[in-house]
DNA sequence: TACCTACATTTGTATATACAAATGTTAATT
DNA sequence: AATTAACATTTGTATATACAAATGTAGGTA
C-alpha cells in the first residue's frame, strides 16, 4: 500500500510550504473522490449536485422543503438551486408548488419516482464510499474529520 | 476554538456511516477552501484554474510546456485546457506556438506580464493558505496529508 | 505511396457554476 | 393606505466543466 505524494504526481517542487501542501492535497483529493462518485452516477444521467438535492428531500420524509433550505443543506453550495431543481422536475423526480402561507417561498418534494430512483443509486454510492474509505481505521477517520474541521475554521470566514 | 461537525451544519442524520461522513467532510471542506481562495483571486479577474496554469508555467522557468503536460500537472483536471489557455492568451498572460519538432504539439509560455501578475497575486494566496492552515501543527499536517493519500489510493482507480 | 494507428489539440454541445440584477412578496413604518 | 426594507426566488450573462466527436499530424507497414 504505497501512498503517492502529490508533489510527485503533479511534479511540484517538493520544497513548498506545508500550508500549501495541505491545501493542494485537499483540492486534489476532492477531484479524485468527486470523479469516482461521478463515474457511479454517470449511467443514471444525474449529476452529484442533483443527487445531493434528492437525498436532502428524502431526508425530509415527505415534508416540503423550500429552496433556501435546500441550498443551506447542500454539500457544495451553488448559486442556482432554481435551475438545478428545474432539471429534476423535468425528470419527474421532484415537484414544486408555491407555499400557501408565504407565497415568496416554493415547496419542493421528492416524487415516488424520485424515491425509487434514489434507492437504486444510493446503494451503489454507499458501496463506493465504503470502498474509498476502506484503508482508513475508525480512529484515523475521526482524526481526519477533526483536522478538516480545523481547516474550515479559518477558511470559512470571508 | 470550536470545531463544527458537518452533520450539524448540513442538518444530516448523525447516524450516517463513518465512510460517508469522511467523504462529505472532504467534499464540503473543498468548497469552503475553494471559496476562500476564489475570494482572494476575484479582484484580479482570474479563476483558480487559470491561476493554477500560470503557476505551472512559471515552474518551468521559461521552458515551453505543451498542453498535455499542463493538464497532467493541474490540481483539478478539466477537459478543456485549450479554452482555459485561450482565456489567458486573451489577457496577454500567456502565449503559444506550435512545436517546431512535432507539429501536433503546441508550446505554451508565460509572458513577462504574466510573471508580474503572478508575483502580485501569489503573495496574497500564500498568505491565505498559511492563514487557513494556521490551526494545524506540523505533525497534524503530515497526518492529514497521509490520510488524504489513503483516500486517493482507492478512489483513484476507475 | 497508400493505408492504418496512435497521438495532440480543437470544436461542439449540454450542463454546471458564479455572481449580479430583476421580479415578486411580505412585514414594518410612517 | 402608501412607502420602504427585507426576503425568496428567478433570470441574465459569462465562464467552467464533462465528454464525445472532429481535425490535423506523425510514424509504421504493406
Amino acid at each position: 500500500m504505497l501512498i503517492v505524494r502529490i508533489e510527485e504526481v503533479l511534479k511540484i517542487d517538493s520544497k513548498i510550504p506545508l500550508s500549501k501542501s495541505i491545501i493542494i492535497n485537499v483540492l486534489y483529493t476532492y477531484g479524485i473522490i468527486n470523479g469516482a462518485l461521478n463515474r457511479v452516477l454517470k449511467p443514471f444521467d444525474i449529476s452529484s449536485q442533483q443527487f445531493n438535492v434528492l437525498r436532502i428531500l428524502r431526508g425530509q420524509q415527505g415534508k416540503p422543503v423550500n429552496l433556501g433550505m435546500v441550498q443551506d443543506r447542500m454539500i457544495n453550495k451553488m448559486s442556482n438551486t432554481t435551475r438545478l431543481v428545474d432539471k429534476l422536475i423535468e425528470k419527474n423526480l421532484v415537484e414544486k408548488s408555491t407555499d400557501t402561507v408565504n407565497r415568496r417561498k416554493i415547496d419542493i418534494r421528492i416524487t415516488t419516482e424520485g424515491l425509487d430512483f434514489l434507492n437504486d443509486v444510493d446503494a451503489l454510492i454507499d458501496t463506493k464510499e465504503v470502498e474509498i474509505a476502506s484503508q482508513i481505521t475508525k480512529d484515523e477517520a475521526l482524526e481526519l474529520i477533526r483536522l478538516l474541521g480545523k481547516l474550515r475554521l479559518i477558511a470559512h470566514t470571508p
